[in-house]
DNA sequence: CTCCAAATGTTGTTATTACAACAGACTTTC
DNA sequence: GAAAGTCTGTTGTAATAACAACATTTGGAG
């Protein structure tokens, strides 16, 4: 097992922090690591205070959406951080819910104890905000290319769209869904989405087999 | 005409940020107040450096998407911000175009200056930080929104979704957009659209005139 | 190897949407 | 206040997607 040090260290909200900094960090942001077992929730919908760092384990979030679905939001293995976009935000209220989707160990940070009026020990204070916001900034480059697929009208559309920013200039890749989670990415039915692959297949557009996609 | 100080005090980056300290601050970050005719390009495509503050006046930002086809990302009136995300995710290339819509002042900061490397005056670093990740973090909050309203498969489940998030819990509400914004927001044909608010009328779902509309 | 379960592909039917073309209402301008 | 232009609503048709039900392939486990 590494240890807690270790953990952090990979962690991207800690990127150019020194391992030996990493005890006066938590000390000065008042953060303190807790465990939690497969199934605990580690955080309720409310007013966001508190953003989580995964050291190890993974954590799921999920919220319900307005027809009262338990939606999916995100799955967040170690080393990741989840609700810093929601404490970011300043949002009044949050409807999401993290648990713990096995054995984890998770570090939960005041977004107070990180701001600027926040007199403690400001040395790391400038390098914790810029990794948030690398990370903040980063989903919303994802959110945009989301949008980007989902405005499209039609299936195949959605999924040249999708491919080409999954290929990322790269004629032949590999993708890291399967159909069923690749049609609930770009939201659309997995069976119409099995049937316009095959014809765009038909059609030579694409080749694929199984995740091994090129554009032809 | 307001002087560039209290234009620029009004804007969100600064927020928290005295008058006084202004000038201090743009020397510190090398930045400078541009002045733009109607139409002149402000940014291209290209690796993002800076982001901009508008200051007066509005920027349009565009990018051309995978189709060929310029669309208009968003328009950004004084005081708002531009090309933020982009610098601080860290993109090799942003495909935006940002030109002045019509004539204005805008201050471009490099972003490798407000970092936490830049060892110039770091009084103010953390809290223009802070501000940009709220602004960044706002931004995915509306795409995150965006997405839930895409996602859905029907137009009239589009609508209810869209109408809930304008409404934000109110019964009765304005909404900025006419029908064809708000069909293209929603990504729907707009005839199609007015055919289904009247539907939903019609079964007493909702009442609308123009632009407010209830909830029933 | 054989059986099983999961993933993927196929087909037909029904529901929904895009698109086009037009009608009516509202605004603006002269 | 008439005319022009814009915005919104209506209708019909063709294209597309959702959904359901089933077939086939794949990858393991025994």
């Amino acid at each position: 097992m590494k240890n807690i040090f270790d953990l952090a260290k990979s962690n991207p909200i800690f990127k150019g922090i020194d391992c030996s900094d990493f005890k006066n960090i938590l000390d000065s942001l008042q953060a303190s690591i807790f465990s939690y077992n497969k199934g605990d929730v580690i955080m309720l919908a409310g007013k966001p205070r508190r953003f989580g760092i995964v050291l190890s384990g993974t954590v799921r979030v999920t919220k319900e959406d307005i027809d009262g679905n338990l939606v999916i939001l995100a799955d967040i293995p170690a080393p990741g951080i989840f609700n810093e976009v929601c404490v970011a935000a300043g949002l009044d209220y949050c409807p999401h819910t993290a648990y713990a989707l096995e054995n984890c160990e998770v570090v939960l940070i005041d977004y107070g104890n990180i701001t600027a009026s926040h007199t403690a020990d400001s040395r790391f204070q400038a390098l914790l905000l810029e990794n948030m916001l690398a990370s903040v900034a980063n989903k919303a480059v994802i959110l945009d290319q989301r949008v980007e697929i989902l405005s499209k009208h039609t299936i195949r559309k959605k999924l040249l769209c999708f491919l080409e920013l999954q290929g990322r200039g790269a004629k032949k890749f590999t993708i890291p869904y399967n159909r069923e989670e690749m049609a609930r990415y770009i939201c659309v039915d997995r069976s119409a989405l099995s049937h316009e692959l095959s014809k765009m297949r038909d059609e030579g557009l694409i080749r694929f087999q199984r995740n091994e996609f090129e554009i032809m």
